[in-house]
DNA sequence: CAGTTTACCTGATGA
DNA sequence: ATCATCAGGTAAACT
């Protein structure tokens, strides 16, 4: 089963610094409906991205495309916050592996899957409950509503606010890395550091943010 | 095979800041054998410590009632010196995992497995050949000879001098880390900083050292 | 470059 | 049902 494109509008990416009360998802789930969303691309999920491996493999020529590692985010990654379609925040570090030059989510990846019942076992009936998402043969798209994706303040997008979404699902690139990683004495993740939108209106406070939709 | 606790005596923590030689060993292994060491704690050591992650790890609660990390020594680790009864130097990273909130000893646990013949597969060669030391439901065991733990001098032992005993093996914290953590600028490792015991007598220098025994 | 070391991470388990 | 712990992992830098 498969995502159908929607076209972006000017529909602010709005903040999820923190999880959301009910309300604010609801707003958000009707602003991302309201929105057409850009097409990034899809990847069909492998067995070892549902597996023990605890990632999922964005494939090389869409990473660097749609989620591109400058040299400050290299070494440490990126913290991504996601939300599925009933707002549930998600995130996920997202890194390069050098040792298989692949660009990959790592930690969370497994609780999603998880939760998700992303399971090569369960593909039946996870197809079934969640059609937008994916095991072997599935397909999982990522659609763009927005452009986060370049760091460097000459390769942000224009003016329209714009949201970035896999599989549906909004992704925030946090200025701030928290919780996660907040081991005592220790320099949280550089998260991936947005512009922000010239025209957006409803990101919270000052904070640049992409998000991500997982259409779930 | 167990160790029976020995009551702590007068004996001289022996300083060893340098690999003494062999004359020093035995007078070393000697004056050991005439003290009473104070029981620490066993473990019972893992496939996973004797196995690829080279690494042990200390179970917390024995972790810090013995080898407490304070603020300056919590994010660098430890560098302890330990002699086996053959009176050999063994130095071990000693440092927290924030991300798996436990205690280990690193860098040297390895060669002081392969040397030690610490395998899983040779679990009864080991056994027979290093009966205080371990495999799997073989325990290990700490005795304590000395109480350098507490590296705030209002905890430190009253008066006589004592020495920790892991596995039965002398353990020496080192105040002074050096050579090993000599990587590009990197600070050393400070290592943990014990007060001199107040009547020891052959504490090389003004070194304050804990040792910690390990009965191979 | 192969092995070591550091620093991450996670699932199972039990309190 | 949480939550802390730890056995068992991985990735990447270093030697």
């Amino acid at each position: 089963m498969e995502f159908t494109a929607i076209r972006a509008s000017t529909a602010a990416a709005a903040g999820c610094s923190s999880p959301p009360p009910a309300a604010d998802h609801k707003a958000e789930e009707e602003a991302a409906g309201a929105v057409e969303k850009e097409h990034m691309f899809d990847k069909v999920v492998t067995p070892s991205d549902v597996g023990k491996l605890n990632r999922l493999v964005i494939p090389k020529q869409h990473a660097e495309k749609y989620f591109p590692l400058d040299t400050s985010s290299t070494d440490k990654g990126l913290l991504l916050s996601f939300e599925d379609r009933a707002g549930k925040p998600w995130r996920f570090r997202y890194s390069y592996w050098n040792s298989s030059q692949s660009y990959v989510m790592t930690k969370g990846w497994s609780r999603f899957v998880k939760e998700k019942r992303l399971d090569a076992g369960d593909t039946q009936q996870y197809h079934h409950q969640h059609p937008s998402l994916v095991l072997e043969s599935v397909p999982v798209r990522m659609s763009m509503a927005a452009a986060p994706a370049h760091p460097e303040p000459s390769a942000v997008a224009t003016s329209g606010s714009k949201r970035v979404r896999l599989f549906g699902v909004n992704l925030e690139c946090a200025a701030d890395a928290e919780e996660d990683f907040s081991g005592p004495g220790r320099t949280a993740t550089t998260a991936l550091q947005l512009l922000s939108p010239a025209s957006s209106s409803s990101s919270s406070s000052g904070k640049a943010r992409c998000s991500l939709n997982l259409d779930l």
